[in-house]
DNA sequence: ATTGAAATTGAGATTCATTCTCAGGCATAT
DNA sequence: ATATGCCTGAGAATGAATCTCAATTTCAAT
């Protein structure tokens, strides 16, 4: 489980600063968890707490808790970068399944990529460390909705 | 086999002009196929050959090609969007093994990805219709590079 | 608590990939 | 060939992200 607590040790272990800017900007990511903020939705909620806040300081913050590995980028390729928390029990980034229809974004945990990346070991000798990766479907409601219509 | 007549004819069926800017982009993509070129390089690349190309043009008709379905786009969080033939047989995207250490692109044309994508009609009723993945990791020749350093 | 050094911040300027605008040019059907 | 309307080139515009810099804040050592 991930808490602010947690993270704040991170950074100071790591020897940044713990500001109140840096505090408030965790505290909406974990309060949003699982919305993938761009830098601006982001800033807005922020500046909500803390309205003095400067868009700078979100893009440094947001680039600095990539680096330390508490939060991840997703590109869902509408021209904005997308920040969500790292999963903390795996190294290996979590999968989305997103929805053409409703673009709402799904996650899943799980790795299942295990036997796929040893295929890529064995027939290109390439060691997989991370990987990133999305499918883009139909959800659940958006199916009964088509049906419902058709 | 994607050859430029086929391609020329696809544009054509769609009402779309065959202009010698296009046949040129057109001509440079096959010839540059597996590169991943961003638009820029495209644009240098063409304008060897036609000199009086403007980079809008570049940038439009790589977005048209898109809509076709005659080339897609590759997102290596560069800041450059990357585009690439599209692979003719499969409906899917291939998939790309990205090596941290020199940046080689390997692409791979397998699917591989039904019983995953099984998985998830089953668990969440998502019903895939297209994936974007990247692995990253070691290619050969740099785990060789790291064997030999250490 | 105070201090000092270094990191951090806010505001605005800047960068740079991509898109837009529009007048002129060219492809294509007739 | 010619007319219609799509297409192009050039430069301006857009906008997300980064940079600059003076002022502020954190934090370790007093």
């Amino acid at each position: 489980m991930i808490t602010n607590e947690n993270i704040y040790k991170s950074i100071k272990d790591k020897g940044y600063k713990l500001t109140k800017q840096r505090q408030t900007i965790i505290e909406t990511l974990l309060k949003h968890r699982k919305e993938h903020l761009t830098a601006d939705e982001l800033y807005h909620h922020v500046k909500d707490i803390h309205p003095e806040i400067g868009l700078a300081t979100v893009y440094r913050n947001v680039k600095m808790l990539c680096d330390l590995g508490i939060i991840e980028t997703l590109n869902l390729n509408d021209g904005f970068v997308r920040y969500e928390l790292a999963p903390t029990t795996k190294k290996h980034r979590h999968h989305h399944l997103i929805c053409t229809n409703c673009h709402r974004v799904i996650e899943v945990e799980e790795d299942l990529m295990d036997s796929i990346e040893q295929l890529f070991a064995k027939k290109y000798n390439f060691k997989v460390s991370d990987h990133e990766t999305k499918f883009y479907g139909l959800c659940d409601q958006c199916q009964q909705g088509n049906k419902a219509k058709g």
